[in-house]
DNA sequence: CGTAGTCGATTACGGATGTAAACGGTGAGG
DNA sequence: CCTCACCGTTTACATCCGTAATCGACTACG
């Protein structure tokens, strides 16, 4: 399936960040984006961008001399697969011990319980959520 | 305040979760519970209780020769920086489209559902949650 | 045509982490 | 008393991560 293994850092995904809301960019457009916030320079973006390249999260087309490069891993499927690692090994799998957690430290606005509770409407009305936790 | 900003590292939390199921024990009885699963020596085990000890999250009591580790960190202040930490990092801060993805990638079971619809009743009768979100 | 700038690639380096062996003290059994 | 087993502490070392400087190639300007 080339599902891959790759892990991808927290530094790592700050550049994501920026690949995902636009691409494909330069290594400067990049760092433009993201050395404001993160204070770092251009060196230190250029070696992020080729850790990222070499795990198969991101792909560089060339153009002229440099490169420009483009996500290849899906922000869903970043998302997600972190999600699922923080409630698999926190949580044993399940995410209502999760929501209890959030709602106890006073994570969840009154906005969010909205949000959740409409999510649970049509989830019930589409029904058929996957049975077994795993 | 006293808040510890020392971050436990994965392996560290495995360690964490036997001590938090029971204590104190001794580093044998520690790796008694994990050297199982991780397939790990009692030295290791050992320098991840030191580590741990040094970052504040366990503490010793002497008994005789040897030591017994009980956990200083409580789970629940654990678990709950950890998802916070998420949820910030990834989502924004909010808790709604951490819910939107666990439920795209089916992580939500019908039980999950059902606790979930019942922690929001109890959410909205008990009123007051945070109001912004952080 | 030579020089300066720009790119990606290579190399660097300190701290954290995973994993473990070696060391030194000491209590118990002979 | 001496030795052995066991304990916590120290040391070890490879990998990953954050952060960056340096290098070699090539282009564009003069």
């Amino acid at each position: 399936m080339a599902s891959e293994g790759e892990r991808i850092s927290e530094a790592e995904h700050a550049v994501m960040e920026a690949l995902w809301s636009r691409s494909p960019l330069t290594a400067a457009e990049v760092c433009e984006e993201v050395c404001a916030s993160r204070d770092w320079t251009l060196a230190t973006v250029k070696t992020l961008l080729s850790r990222l390249v070499v795990k198969n999260a991101v792909k560089t087309e060339a153009d002229g001399k440099r490169f420009l490069y483009s996500p290849v891993l899906k922000r869903g499927n970043y998302l997600g697969g972190e999600s699922r690692r923080l409630v698999d090994r926190l949580f044993g799998g399940r995410a209502a011990p999760l929501f209890a957690h959030l709602a106890e430290t006073e994570a969840l606005s009154d906005r969010d319980i909205a949000e959740i509770e409409a999510l649970l409407e049509t989830l019930k009305s589409q029904g058929q959520v996957g049975g077994e936790g795993r």
